[in-house]
RNA sequence: CGCGGGGUGGAGCAGUCCGGUAGCUCAUCGGGCUCAUAACCCGAAGGUCGUGAGGUUCAAAUCCCACCCCCGCAACCA
């Protein structure tokens, strides 16, 4: 096999504060699929994947589960390897954020920066907003005062390490306009530049004082490093970057692709090249943004939950069925739907109906009418001649589509072959061919034709399907390597005659997908039940990400009567309401309350219209904090209930008619 | 007027840059076949291409204008 130079390639490195969700496994089968895809067709790849270990969440979740943070990962991240290995991930790598060489090439990293300036100290000096519990930079206050609030700041000491991001932006620009290339699909560079870089950046905090579960800084040890440099730097840390041995380093980069979710393009595409620069060292040469999975239905993620567990979908429908949908139905550069039914009608057209059938006719014919031994192959019809050529062209068409990641329509041009095949079964009617000892012959080169097409598939799916692909070797007695092999598609013809077939099992079992929904239903329903008690640990409706490390909700906890009783709550009559324009949720409310009048932003604006308000009696908070919404300030808080995904939603209100000002208690 | 993406037969999409028979997959209906996993093959029905009896043109899904709706990102669900 031809050797094609080195292709390096990267998953985003997943934040294990849960399990990992069928968003994360599409990223990562879609990265598998492209490494063995390039494998196949000669490169030398190393394809990496891991997580990103550090942060509040994770300290705080330890804390939860009263474990150290260390054993609370290493718990969580084995969970990951196993799931990949579930899934048959080829990386060559995983890197953890915890490991010695990471934390090492860090701290390296870090010091550089600092030590070139490009990283500085700045004790944010000043700017901070009590009632906000914000700190702002200088160019951010409003005339000297909170841009949220617009209250006087306090100065307080709280210190942080920057990153100087606008120093690089404009080299970044050019980068960016020079390779259009450099970030897909391109309708995320208009999105980086005109959102972001144009505009101009701000420098970047990068170390935390608040936690200290994170890579310390060598010479300020109050400093942990923060997400970016520490989550970021991984893909070049892992080949040994700054190391000992950084052998791995010169070999495969600059990255070929970083393949990442659509959300976190921006860090990929902006931060880590900056600091890419300011290492002097050379850029990746593509950021890919993939789609999500959307759940169908949106929200009702939680409730879908357990049969989302790609763990569970595995189980019960096998790996490379999953593969599959995964790879076949989120396009390029947009969204794809997950749902029950989309899932099972792709298995059974593509899978069961499709290719998982040819083979299964193709080789109960061979053995049928030649004692399974697959036949010579003698002249070329014309309907031969159509077969062949689609057959030849297919991996060019294929190699077209991997070559800007396309995997849809890649799979699609193998399927094309397949649609062909059981047509031509159909024109040249084998059945009937049998019939006749004279017409055996034409039978044999016809039954060929078709193993031989089956041959080249199975090769080519051994990027996408690897399991698979192997059975059906298996099954048409393919045993020689170098008929597994790329380059073997060029020409028709490489099945040799004579080898035996073997009848084996239905590669995709059809499913009943009305008892098949039905049963999921009753599933769904009792896990439902079980997980009623417990908080739910939900999927998201939007999935993959890293770079994710925001406060989870704590458990609430009992408390003392004199603690409710700080909390002030008051009847109020609504006066007026109106929109607050520019924003999706907020409405604004005038309340009165008791002799007092009261402006409340509340983000009610999906269910409720101003006119159902005005005039209805509210439960007030009225001891809040006021803060600063879209401008309006807002003091206090409309009670109201919802369910868990903020489906329905109730805003509260007396029984009888009430004075407004009442005390509620 | 924050930035971007999108509205095409029942569903999901292609076609829009470079105007000229509206195409694909799935579902539906009819037929064919029997090698196969009730699979496969052929055919049919089904679309005012978001709206404006708008502009340009011999000709608009495609170009121009106005408006409506959806979905992301950003900013705020106290």
């Amino acid at each position: 096999m031809k050797n094609r130079g080195t292709y390096y390639l990267t998953t985003p490195i997943y934040y294990p504060s849960d399990k990992l969700h069928i968003g994360h496994a599409y990223c990562t089968v879609a990265a598998d699929a492209i490494a063995r895809y390039k494998r196949l067709t000669g490169y030398d790849v190393y394809f990496l994947t891991g997580s990103d270990e550090h942060g509040q969440k994770i300290e705080r979740k330890a804390k939860e589960k009263g474990v150290p943070p260390q054993k609370y990962v290493d718990d969580i991240v084995a969970g990951f390897k196993d799931l990949w290995k579930l899934m048959d991930i080829s990386n060559d790598g995983f890197v953890r954020t915890t490991d010695d060489y990471h934390v090492a090439a860090v701290q390296k990293i870090f010091k550089r920066l600092y030590d070139q300036g490009d990283i500085y100290k700045s004790s944010y000096t000043g700017h901070y907003c009590t009632p906000c519990e914000s700190f702002w930079l200088e160019r951010q206050l409003k005339d000297g005062c909170c841009p949220d609030c617009g209250r006087p700041v306090e100065m307080v000491e709280e210190e942080s390490y920057f990153f100087k991001l606008s120093k690089y932006a404009d080299r970044l620009i050019k980068h960016i306009e020079d390779n259009p290339e450099f970030i897909q699909p391109v309708s995320r560079t208009n999105e980086m530049l005109q959102n972001f870089l144009l505009p101009g950046l701000e420098d970047l905090c990068v170390s935390r004082t608040s936690f200290k579960w994170g890579i310390p800084v060598t010479f300020d040890e109050k400093h942990v490093v923060y997400v970016w440099i520490d989550a970021l730097s991984n893909y070049i840390t892992k080949l040994g970057y700054l190391s000992d041995d950084d052998s791995l380093y010169r070999k495969y980069w600059p990255c070929d692709v970083h393949l990442v979710g659509k959300e976190i393009v921006r860090f990929h595409t902006i931060i880590w090249p900056i600091m890419l620069l300011a290492l002097g060292e050379p850029l990746p040469k593509q950021v890919f943004g993939h789609g999500w999975l959307i759940l169908e239905g949106g929200k009702m993620s939680k409730s879908k939950g357990n049969v989302v567990d790609p763990v569970k979908l595995c189980e019960r429908y096998g790996v490379d069925a999953i593969r599959y949908f995964l790879l076949r139905e989120v396009p390029f550069g947009s969204d794809g739907v997950f749902s029950n039914e989309t899932l099972i009608y792709r298995i059974n057209s593509d899978l069961a109906n499709d290719i998982g059938n040819l083979l299964s006719r193709t080789v109960a014919m061979i053995d049928k009418y030649f004692d399974g031994v697959v036949p010579e192959r003698g002249a070329v019809a014309p309907e031969d001649a159509e077969l062949i050529s689609l057959f030849e062209a297919m991996s060019g068409a294929v190699e077209t589509h991997m070559a800007s990641l396309r995997l849809p329509e890649a799979l699609q041009e193998i399927w094309k072959l397949v649609g062909a095949c059981n047509k031509y079964i159909d024109t040249t009617a084998p059945w009937v061919l049998a019939k006749s000892e004279e017409s055996k012959p034409r039978l044999g080169t016809v039954l060929y034709n078709l193993a031989e097409c089956l041959r080249g598939a199975a090769v080519l799916l051994q990027a996408y399907l690897p399991s698979t692909a192997p059975k059906i070797f298996a099954q048409l007695g393919v045993t020689d390597e170098a008929l597994k092999d790329h380059d073997s598609l060029a020409r028709f013809g490489g099945l040799p005659s004579g080898v035996k077939v073997q009848k084996g099992e239905a590669l995709f079992p059809r499913i009943d997908i009305k008892k098949e929904l039905e049963e999921l239903e009753s599933m769904m329903k009792k896990a439902q039940e079980e997980a009623a008690p417990q908080a739910p640990q939900g999927e998201q409706e939007k999935v993959s990400s890293n770079v994710e490390r925001e406060a989870p909700a704590e458990k609430t906890a009992q408390i003392e009567y004199e603690d409710f009783a700080k909390i002030d709550l008051r009847l109020a009559k609504v006066l007026a309401c109106e929109e607050v324009k520019r924003s999706k949720k907020l409405l604004k409310v005038t309340l009165k309350v008791g002799g007092e009048e009261r402006t409340v932003v509340s983000g009610i604006k999906a269910w409720y219209s101003p006119d159902d308000f005005v005039g209805k009696t509210v439960v007030l908070v009225a001891n809040l904090k006021p803060v600063t919404l879209c401008g309006i300030e807002s003091h206090g808080m409309i009670l109201a209930a919802s369910d868990e995904d903020d489906v329905n939603l109730s805003v509260l209100t007396t029984m009888s008619e009430m004075q407004d000002g009442l005390k509620v208690r």
